[in-house]
DNA sequence: GCGTTTCCCATTGACGCCCATATGGTCCCA
DNA sequence: TGGGACCATATGGGCGTCAATGGGAAACGC
């Protein structure tokens, strides 16, 4: 029932903690989800954290195919070497880490992101340019088909 | 069946509310809409408003396509990053949000226009713009083919 | 011991819930 | 047919609650 929805921005203090919108809060509660899995997204340059259920469909993703094929070899450097598990303070807010930090360009402001089953950190403006890109390809997509 | 028709434009008031008309309000009654999805048009710079089956719609969609395309994950990016789901207040008012604003240059008054299924919050000067567009292109385009 | 993280608590501004008022239209009845 | 009661809609605002944010101080790790 409950999905991660809508994009909101909030500000990084100065002890590098941001919190994460009570809306996403809400679903994580509701949806069960304690641990945070985050992981590089594999498009975007953004992180994208979810439950632990996430790493999971993953590694089940891995398993069907065979363990020793580039693809599956590939997959593993990515979301085991490229995630971690964190968790919010009592308040629901975040460390921005290093991690976090190199890989969106986040510096002093989050953007945090619904993606139905997750959510993403994104840098504010890489997240703007991103959906308007998005929305300009889909447009000429729908030119062509009409 | 009842369709959402007409245009019509409404004050937000200073606490940044914004009556929806109420013959949009009795389409939705009608059509056990209450959940109100919200999302960032594709082609308009206007927000977009229908049940919750429009996500729905757009949901399977996505499901139609592998998952992890790049085309399924932007489509993810546009309709949950710009979608929201709203509720309206006792009075069948609407909070005008940064998210709405920002999407659509609304800053005190905001144009509902009727889109049978749906309906649309412009700023009324745009949606003015907007409709003489497609007047033209469409006069146009009955000359070409008459 | 010093820098970093975690646990509290305080502040403030935004939002939800409630009730009040205005404005225009419709209907009824004299 | 004109006046007035009645009603629905749009709009305004009070107030309590909660979320976002800031910061002190204890706990932890190198």
């Amino acid at each position: 029932m409950g999905r991660f929805l809508s994009h909101a921005t909030n500000r990084i203090d100065s002890k590098g903690r941001v919190s994460v919108p009570a809306a996403f809060r809400s679903v994580m509660a509701q949806s069960n989800i304690q641990d945070l899995y985050c992981f590089q997204d594999f498009v975007f340059p953004a992180i994208s954290v979810g439950g632990s259920d996430l790493l999971e469909r993953f590694e089940r993703q891995i398993a069907a195919e065979d363990p020793f094929s580039p693809g599956a070899n590939e997959m593993s450097l990515l979301i085991h070497g490229g995630g971690v598990f964190m968790k919010l303070d009592a308040e629901g807010r975040l460390m921005v880490t290093e991690f976090i930090r190199d890989f969106t360009g986040i510096s002093d402001e989050v953007t945090f992101v619904g993606r139905a089953d997750h959510f993403q950190l994104w840098q504010p403006k890489e997240f703007q340019a991103a959906q308007s890109r998005a929305r300009e390809e889909r447009r000429l997509a729908g030119k062509r088909s009409s």
